[in-house]
DNA sequence: CTTAGGG
DNA sequence: CCCTAAG
């Protein structure tokens, strides 16, 4: 094999296939390997300057062959290859999750937690160190280097970008949005990385998971979920121009197969939904992805879909623009990689902050404030449970008013068209609810449990009679509305 | 796809 | 909110 790599140097890019493919020995694969760099130096120099790049292992320069064939190679790379996994870029947060729940990590689950909880709390609090030590890593090149966390960083700074380049990638902003994850769309590395993942996979065997991860790594950028939500729009397009600007590799589609071939022969899942979702990239209709996939697994698709419908919702850009009573601002977040990670639960806390309430004093009557979304760590199945504000409500209600009950379409498109999310059946589910309140409020006031009722009763009872109004006018087909 | 309804 | 059945 490695023959044949080293004379047909046309198609490089397949035989590198070939070489991450099938590994059949470590050691022969992995001096293979290095042989292979030994000896055609000039395609490692066009490997980087190709598109695709390396930041693990980085054998485009003689310093780093040398590395490679020195004797660390077998104590530098595994730490670093396990970095690449937490890093793998294919794609959003599922894609993570399922490549770290077939990943077994000694150490690195618990660094990982870590790490997430930083970047979590980031997300919070708004200061995380990452920017620092990521404005270090990416500012500093050739960065004096000893253990294994200054290795990361020297990879980093080996990087073959302009300083604002890598400071743009490596920085974090203060929202904690930027992170490895966009790097890695904006220099996705498949081929290399496949390379490195059998690679790393050997050591894993070979040591064992015995290996240390690197303590310096930025990866918990990687497990913010809302880097995640937030790259996750550009992930698609990035792919897309990934795919096109990878002419100079000859055969994308060739490409893109036998990665998929690699990876399923690791049991990943996310192949089988890119394969998908470049196969019929006009899926529009989830209803269709679901009838796809329906007969693998169930839980797998709607795991899917799940990811999307974050993708649209958590764009954040827009999500309460005509409000200007109440603008409820929810931290961006999606579901987190848990399940191999008992070690350190880290509960995902969505704040729903509304903005000092300014239609509190115009209403006098409105006392949502804040709210808190926990995710289920089920991965996320459940959509968020975005708290319905008041002048959301009111917009139901005019659009009840004014198209009646039961045309939610139409009352969607008109008053929420702007909010992503509220689909037309949310709008329905919450008019039934809209009148069970109301119904509830008008025999608890002769009760005695209304002050109960105000603890878990936001709205206030101005709405619920508007609602009770409207439910007389616009009568609802059902038994809800007998029983006002 | 939209709506109604149950969970 | 999710899911499903019915137009």
């Amino acid at each position: 094999m490695l023959k044949q790599v080293m004379e047909d140097e046309s198609a490089e890019a397949i035989q590198f296939e070939c070489l991450l493919v099938e590994p059949q020995d470590d050691h022969v694969s992995v001096d293979a390997f290095l042989c292979f760099h030994r000896n055609s130096s000039e395609k490692n120099m066009e490997m980087e300057n190709f598109p695709c790049r390396s930041d693990g292992l980085k054998f485009g320069t003689d310093q780093e062959k040398e590395h490679l064939l020195g004797q660390e190679v077998l104590d530098l790379n595994p730490s670093k290859i396990e970095a690449e996994n937490f890093q793998e870029p294919t794609g959003p947060s599922s894609t993570c999750e399922d490549y770290l729940l077939d990943v077994e990590f000694g150490d690195g689950g618990i660094k990982l937690d870590n790490d997430s909880t930083v970047a979590l709390q980031n997300l919070v609090s708004g200061s995380y160190n990452q920017v620092d030590r990521a404005g270090d890593n990416g500012t500093t090149e050739n960065s004096d280097s000893s253990g294994t966390a200054d290795q990361v960083s020297n990879c980093q700074g080996d990087l073959d970008m302009t300083d604002s380049e890598s400071h743009n990638i490596f920085s974090c902003t203060a929202d904690g949005e930027m992170s490895l994850e966009q790097r890695w769309f904006k220099y996705p590395t498949f081929s290399i990385q496949n390379l490195e993942e059998d690679v790393s996979s050997m050591f894993s065997e070979r040591n064992n998971k015995t290996m240390s991860f690197t303590p310096g790594l930025p990866s918990g950028g990687m497990l913010c979920p809302s880097t995640v939500e937030h790259t996750s729009a550009g992930a698609e397009a990035n792919e897309e121009s990934f795919l096109g600007d990878d002419a100079s590799l000859s055969k994308n589609h060739t490409q893109a197969g036998s990665f998929s071939t690699s990876s399923e022969k690791r049991l990943r899942k996310p192949p089988q939904r890119f394969i998908d979702e470049l196969s019929e990239p006009k899926s529009t209709s989830s209803r269709k992805r679901k009838e796809v996939a329906a007969p693998t697994s169930k839980i797998k698709l709607p795991h899917v879909s799940y990811h999307q419908q974050c993708d649209v919702k958590s764009r954040g850009d827009r999500w309460f623009p005509e409000e200007s009573t109440g603008i409820a601002i929810q931290v961006p977040f999606g579901p987190i990689v848990q399940k191999e990670s008992r070690t350190t639960h880290v509960p995902v806390v969505a704040k729903v902050l509304l903005q000092p309430n300014i239609e509190a004093s115009m209403s006098g009557s409105d006392d949502d404030d804040a709210a808190e979304v926990i995710l289920g760590e089920d991965g996320g199945r459940r959509k968020h449970h975005i708290l319905w504000t008041v002048s959301e409500v009111r917009k139901l209600m005019d659009g009840v008013s004014q198209y009646g009950v039961g045309r939610w379409s139409r009352i969607k498109k008109d008053f929420f068209s702007s909010s992503a999310h509220r689909t037309p059946v949310d709008l329905k589910d919450k008019w039934r609810n809209l009148l069970k309140a109301s119904c509830a409020q008008g025999e608890s006031k002769r009760g005695d449990d209304r002050k109960r009722n105000l603890a878990w009763r936001p709205l206030p009872k101005s709405i619920l009679q508007q609602v009770s109004e409207l439910a007389t006018l616009y009568p609802y087909p059902r038994d809800l509305r007998s029983k006002r």
